[in-house]
DNA sequence: AACAGTATCTAGCATTGATAAAATATTCGG
DNA sequence: CCGAATATTTTATCAATGCTAGATACTGTT
């Protein structure tokens, strides 16, 4: 048996190479950029291999971005114990989640803005999502009704926030504000 | 002077032309479908006509995304009169935002989604853009402190709302309960 | 060493947005 | 009413895209 499993190692191995070499390119030069055939050159392999792993060029983003959803739940995760304290959690992790819109805006645009083949608020929804989801509704506290409702609206707000200051239809002056609003008003519990 | 007053008379009725069949297309089957071919077609001209009027796809779909936001600007306005009376202003023009989004959404792409060339929060902003977000300003009641602050947040949550359940990232039920949240922790003022 | 099955590549398709140059209308002077 | 100058529209084409079919090389097994 280890003749095909060092053959599924070197497809897996390759298979990483496809989504941290479009992960690359995209943050490098944009998601436009990354062509199947650059991204074959990139690998040293021929455009169609690509195929041989991945549907299509969509599902190759999906990839990228289930990646993006396991980072972000890893930094609204430490972010929790920042410091400001237990007092702020909420300001913290939401401080966490425009960063990390903000730091890596073309995986951003991956996972929530481009066509995607990931599936949201199901039983295929991939556990990276499901995890940056939970983060949110722990942001909010234990003591709420509807917790998951919370934390849609929450999500949403720092959706807009996010994706309409990176297209340049919100100044991007005035941040610190507009998640001081936000913030107080989720925090004004009753 | 007549003779060329008609012929920029027949050329802006072209442009009306070439912009409803682009969002009537687009309405139909989504932007992917609005080629340059196409749309020549439709128009019965041929491709290259397009590029004397617009400087290329981006443009058009712009023309489109200003139509979005009069129909919006106006649609917000009415919703103030609507049915909950003067209480609850926020309350429907919150829910028209949704509406508009709702039965507009691929106009609501091109006015918030896809790259475009118009140009926000600065001089050269259309009008119509102005309008829609006085809009907002204006929902949001008199006695506020940096009301456009206030209704960038709105605007965000809006927005948020709007995409995350169209892109079914977040399910569509529930979007009653989410209003209410949101323009609860809106109304709590101070 | 020959074979069967897999993996990979070369070549190409159909579309796309955009443009250059040819062809056609249109205007205006005599 | 003719013909030159101008403006307009079309034909033909470009380079790039995602994707795929068919040919080729390679693998391990017997």
């Amino acid at each position: 048996m280890s003749i095909t499993e060092r053959r599924e190692r070197q497809r897996a191995e390759r298979y990483e190479l496809i989504v941290s070499s479009a992960c690359e390119l995209a943050e490098a030069e944009g998601w436009d950029s990354v062509t199947t055939r650059r991204l074959a050159g990139l690998i040293d392999y021929s455009q169609p291999v690509l195929y041989s792993h991945f549907s299509g060029k969509t599902e190759i983003m999906g990839a990228v971005a289930i990646r993006g959803f396991e980072e972000l739940a890893e930094r609204l995760k430490i972010s929790k114990a920042g410091p400001a304290g237990e007092a702020n959690i909420l300001r913290n992790v939401c401080a966490a989640y425009l960063d990390f819109a903000r730091s890596r805006p073309v995986i951003y645009e991956a996972m929530f803005l481009l066509p995607t083949s990931l599936k949201f608020a199901s039983e295929e929804t991939p556990d990276a999502l499901r995890a940056a989801f939970a983060e949110l509704v722990a942001a909010l506290g234990p003591k709420r009704e509807m917790p998951a409702i919370a934390a849609e609206v929450l999500w949403s707000s720092l959706h807009g926030m996010a994706v309409l200051v990176q297209s340049e239809r919100i100044p991007a002056t005035g941040g610190e504000f507009r998640l001081n609003v936000l913030v107080q008003m989720f925090n004004r519990k009753e």
